[in-house]
DNA sequence: GCGTGTGAACCTCTTCACAGCG
DNA sequence: CGCTGTGAAGAGGTTCACACGC
C-alpha cells in the first residue's frame, strides 16, 4: 500500500507527535489539543492541526483529539507501529552500545541481530544476541523478512559494507559511518551526523557572542 | 564576534562541505568546483554556488574554489576548526562508546572529559579520559572553557541532568536522550533521534511498496 | 570554453485569523 | 465557549538560465 507523498520535515513532526502520544498514553490521559502536542514538540499549535488535517479530520471540535485514535492513525499513516526488525552492521563500540540501549517505546522497532567481518568478534553477546559472520547476512535477512539496517563500522568500510548489504537485500540503511555512500535507486539511506549537530551548535554560540571565534 | 543568521538548512550544507573538503584536502586535490561539492554533497551546484556566494566571492571562474582557502572560509562562518572540547554526561554503553569513538575529522572538536552520577562507574576509564562525579562538572567546565555538552544518561534523568549542566555554566547541549527537555533562553540544545530516523526510513519503505503495512 | 555569481520564476512551508462545529 | 479545520498572506528556499570574468 503506497501512500501520498509526504515532505521529510512533516514526517519528522509527526514521528514526534507519535513519541509524545505513546508518553501520553502511558500517562493515562485520553484526550489532547494541538495546543498539549505543540508545546511538546516544539511547533505552533497552528502547525500541527495543519498537519493532522491534511490526513482526515482527527480532533474533536470544542475537545481535542483521541490520544489512541489519533497515535493509531499517525502510525497508519508513517507506517509504524507494527514489529520492524532493526539489524545493526559493526559490532565495535557503537554497534555494541546500540544493542545495550535497545529501541523500548519506538512504535515496533527492535534490534534482532549483529553483524561483524572480525572474527575475533564474532560469536560474542550483547544484549541477547550473537555477533554473526558477514557471510550470514543474506540468510538473516532472508528469514527476518521487513527489516532496516543500521551500519556503525569503521570509516573507509562503509561502502563495502552498504553493498554487502544491498545485494543481501536490504533496501533501507541508517549509518553513522560519515563517507559518503553511494545506494542503487530505490535503496533509502540516512546518516546519523554527530559531528554536523555540533557544528550547528558551534555556530549557534558564536552567532549569540556565547564563545569568542 | 556575532554574525548574520543563517538558516539551519544551510549550516548543515556548510557543514557537509567543510567534510568534504577535509577529506578532499587529504587526498591531496587543490582546487574543485561546485559540480565536485554538489555530487558529494547530495545537491544542486547551482545551490552550492548559491551558499557559498552569499558569503562572499570565494571561487575563480573558470576554475572553480581553492579546498584550502573555501575549508577556512567555511570554518570562520562556522565559527569552527579551532579545538572545542565536548564533554559527556552518562558513561553508559553510548557515552562510552562516543569516547571511545573519538571526534577525528571533524575540525576540532575533542571528547575532553565524562562524568556519571552512579558511583560505580566514576573512575573508570574510557579512552583514556576518567569518568568523573557530577559533583566536579562545574570547576571542570570552568577549567576547561568554551564547550559543547553530549547527554546520554538513562530516560527519566534528562531534565536534572540539563539543570545540572546549565547551573554549571554550559549552554549548548546534544541529547541522546528523548525526553523533551527545557534550556533557559539562550542555551542551545539539540537532539540525536535514532528513533524518528528509523520512522522516516519506514515510511519510505511503505511508501515505495518495499514493506507491506 | 569553463565555471562562478545572480536575478527572476517557482515552489514549499509557516503563520495568521477566523469560520464552523460540538 | 473551546478548539479544530482552513483559506489567504507572507516568508523562505530551490531551480533555472545566463551574463560575466578567467
Amino acid at each position: 500500500m503506497t501512500g501520498r507523498k509526504i515532505s521529510e520535515k512533516t514526517i519528522r513532526r509527526l514521528s514526534h507527535y507519535a513519541r509524545c502520544l505513546r508518553h501520553t498514553r502511558i500517562k493515562g490521559k485520553k484526550i489532547v489539543t494541538s495546543e498539549y502536542l505543540a508545546k511538546r514538540c516544539s511547533i505552533s499549535s497552528a502547525g500541527v492541526r495543519k498537519d493532522l488535517a491534511v490526513f482526515g479530520e482527527f480532533g474533536k471540535q470544542g475537545s481535542g483529539y483521541d490520544v489512541q485514535e489519533l497515535l493509531a492513525n499517525i502510525e497508519k499513516i508513517l507506517g509504524t507501529g507494527k514489529p520492524l526488525h532493526v539489524i545493526v552492521i559493526g559490532a565495535g563500540n557503537i554497534g555494541q552500545a546500540l544493542l545495550e540501549s535497545g529501541l523500548e517505546g519506538t512504535g515496533g522497532y527492535s534490534y534482532s541481530a549483529i553483524f561483524d567481518s572480525d572474527p575475533e568478534k564474532q560469536g560474542k553477546i550483547y544484549a541477547g544476541i550473537a555477533v554473526q559472520p558477514m557471510k550470514e547476512l543474506r540468510e538473516t535477512i532472508r528469514e527476518l523478512g521487513d527489516n532496516i539496517a543500521v551500519i556503525a563500522v569503521p570509516d573507509g568500510e562503509g561502502q563495502k559494507c552498504v553493498d554487502q548489504l544491498v545485494e543481501a537485500g536490504c533496501n533501507a540503511i541508517l549509518s553513522f559511518v560519515l563517507e559518503p555512500l553511494d545506494v542503487p535507486e530505490g535503496v533509502k539511506l540516512r546518516y546519523i551526523e554527530i559531528s554536523t549537530e555540533l557544528d550547528i551548535l558551534t555556530h549557534s554560540l558564536m552567532r549569540t557572542g556565547r564563545i569568542g571565534r
